[in-house]
DNA sequence: TAATTAAATTGTAATCATTACAAAATTAAA
DNA sequence: TTTAATTTTGTAATGATTACAATTTAATTA
């Protein structure tokens, strides 16, 4: 869970970015938690360490983050879009009692099917709504 | 491709839904128009045939619709939410040259993935990204 | 090192899909 | 018909995201 700036500058250079203040905080908060959060969980949680920080900043970087290829934009049926710093395909379930997203892995194989032949595919979603454990555990409903 | 108003009226009331002019009318729309329409799509479209149709409507009616299981919501990372109304499982592919919506099968088994044991899964969504033949073939880009 | 240029950050205002809400219109029930 | 319930409408709010110009910071050059 703990990362240097070294760490964190390589990161960023591995993914053609220069090093900011602001990109390595961001950076530092994603990896260290991973909870798909929103633009706003971020901006509301480095204000104490970056006080003047605005909310463009947060958007310009994670677009730039999403743009080369550091996190995968999250769109799970909600007004705000969550922000994942694992890129690797994996599935999400979104709890709409406590609002978390669980990862999964995919086992089965996503192969191309018949329909899109001839078609190219960038990118996949698999998302998956309903409630989690921990919520049925505790009975809570809606 | 042709509905009566009876059948129209039977489709809603299987549904546990009154009809109404709108509701009949946008239910053919969606009936007929098998494209994944936007909000504004549907009201666009209707406005000729009725003037003084508001776009409040439009979402109350897609509203009830998605409660009752007439359409799904679907949520292709986009800012506008699209209104399906085949409601059966199957995937999406969203071409993001001319952004049109394809359907297609799920051949594959979506059985619970180890990780989600003991969470109930009401909803699923699988969305593909990319370029359509179409565009392709057209040499088409972003 | 200072001067110049480029890049990053900020604040404010706009955008735009969706929702809230109360008034008006329509339909159903008494 | 009168009354009550439902549907529809118009307007104004909401709220995430974006546009954009100004400011600050960092990098480069003289």
């Amino acid at each position: 869970m703990e990362h240097t700036v070294k760490q964190l500058k390589e990161y960023l250079s591995n993914h053609d970015i220069k090093p900011s203040t602001i990109r390595l905080k961001i950076l530092e908060y994603l990896l260290n938690n991973r909870i798909h959060p929103t633009a706003d969980d971020i901006y509301k949680n480095l204000l104490d360490q970056i006080p003047t920080l605005s909310k463009t900043s947060v958007y310009n970087t994670l677009d730039l983050f999403a743009d080369k290829g550091v996190v995968k934009v999250l769109s799970l049926n909600e007004k705000e879009a969550r922000y994942d710093i694992n890129t690797r395909f994996h599935g999400h379930f979104k709890c709409h009692v406590c609002g978390r997203v669980y990862d999964f892995s995919i086992s089965y194989d996503i192969s191309t099917p018949q329909e899109l032949k001839g078609f190219d595919i960038n990118d996949i979603d698999i998302n998956f709504y309903g409630i989690c454990q921990n919520c049925k555990n505790q009975g809570r409903r809606i």
